[in-house]
DNA sequence: TCTGGGGTCCTCCCGCAG
DNA sequence: TCTGCTGCGGGAGGACCC
């Protein structure tokens, strides 16, 4: 079983920690005992790791395929145009051999005309391993009716908590119910997307392809390990964030022009006062130089934080954002030409002796505060001290 | 004691300007 | 000068995804 950060939530299950019941997004303390008397293996999430082993696997994908979609961490939709005279069943098993020789991870495949039937061919191949050998090709009209017969409206891809309870009240049970319902139903209670949503499961490819863009929001957010109350504490978090924010911009070339803050308590401490804030401080001009957006930040932080509450977490999220190469400026204000150069140099300096080398002033720089990662599984493939070790 | 983090898109409503 | 209509942009809120 994986765990969220600060080991909070089980977010990911195998099927044996499945079969003891242990709901997805369940609090870790909760089920303490059962994992300890089941002898569950827990670990906590390591991103270095699954996004390095991510990568691979894409990799490896895409000499299959000219035309990749990564989709996310752990799924990537593949276009086969031009291959009308393949086996797909048997490009498939290819696939799946290719990845799993390389890199000793499962994958499952399914080949379908649109995104939603290549989710669900891709649901049956991952719940009938023996029958598929993991890979489904819904071919024809047949299978592909079938297919929405067999799949639960909760399970179908967009159908949410939400839409699944509104349409189990109004009947509609399985995938093929929902493709039966007119469409004014659909308009009218799931706004253009259910409808896009439904064309697609009819057959008629409505969801296209993602090409990559560029990111539309960027956030960095964080629960504490514990309660704070002093403004302080949250002033050095809360820089630390932003100035996150600041090279994941720097990374994709971006700049921002607003800088949105939010404080919360503990929303499961019933019996304390609640509060939850957040507010956005606009620029003067784009930009992505940590001074700036620690400023703007710790702004905004001031203006929101009341003394007396417990807060337990915090974020920074950077909107407005648009490409280095079309930055409108003020004509007021006159740009700070040094601002550029020095994050350039300062993010040179972390990358080449590791992250945090160089902070600033507002950050934590004794950095009191720790994320609980208790079951941290080694960094195999992006630290060397943690290669795996061979011994004959 | 201990309950994650990071995104997208759509709709509705409001204020503003023509 | 006033009123009504229309289009647009921004913010809030709600749905969804991983």
């Amino acid at each position: 079983m994986v765990l969220s950060n600060n080991d909070g939530c089980v977010i990911a299950r195998s099927n044996e920690a499945k079969a003891l019941g242990v709901a997805m997004g369940a609090p870790y303390f909760h089920h303490k005992e059962l994992f300890k008397k089941h002898n569950v293996k827990v670990v906590s999430s390591n991103y270095a790791l699954y996004g390095d082993m991510s990568a691979r696997v894409m990799a490896i994908l895409s000499r299959f395929s000219p035309d990749i979609e990564v989709y996310s961490i752990d799924e990537a939709f593949l276009r086969f145009r031009g291959f009308e005279r393949y086996d797909l069943q048997k490009y498939g098993l290819d696939i799946k051999r290719a990845v799993e020789r390389s890199t000793g991870l499962p994958i499952s495949l399914g080949f379908a005309p649109t995104k939603a039937l290549a989710k669900l061919a891709n649901r049956i191949a991952k719940k009938y391993p023996e029958q598929t050998g993991g890979v489904y090709t819904m071919e024809n009209e047949g299978k592909r009716v079938k297919a929405l017969k067999w799949l639960q409206i909760e399970d179908v891809w967009g159908i949410g908590r939400q839409y699944a309870r509104m349409l189990r009240e109004n009947k509609v049970n399985t995938a093929l119910d929902f493709t039966n319902l007119p469409n004014e139903f659909v308009r009218d209670r799931m706004s253009v997307v259910g409808l896009r949503l439904k064309r697609d499961l009819e057959g008629r490819e409505t969801i296209q392809p993602e090409e990559a863009k560029e990111k539309k929001a960027i956030a960095c957010t964080r629960s504490f390990d514990e309660m704070y109350t002093d403004l302080e504490q949250l002033r050095e978090r809360v820089s630390t964030f932003a100035s996150v924010c600041g090279r994941k911009l720097r990374n994709q070339k971006s700049n921002c022009e607003l800088v949105n803050v939010f404080v919360s308590s503990n929303p499961f401490r019933e019996d304390l006062p609640q509060y939850y804030n957040s507010i956005s401080v606009r620029l003067p001009y784009p930009t992505s130089s940590t001074i700036h957006l620690t400023k703007a930040a710790i702004i905004g932080l001031d203006r929101i934080y009341r003394k007396g509450y417990k807060y337990k977490k915090a974020g920074v999220i950077v909107m407005g954002i648009s490409p280095d190469t079309q930055r409108q400026l003020n004509m007021f204000l006159p740009l700070d030409h040094r601002q550029g150069p020095l994050m350039k140099a300062i993010d040179r300096l972390n990358i080449m002796n590791g992250h945090d080398l160089v902070r600033f002033g507002g950050m934590d720089l004794k950095r009191k505060w720790k994320m609980n990662r208790n079951h941290l599984s080694p960094n195999y493939t992006t630290r060397i001290e943690d290669i795996i070790k061979a011994t004959s």
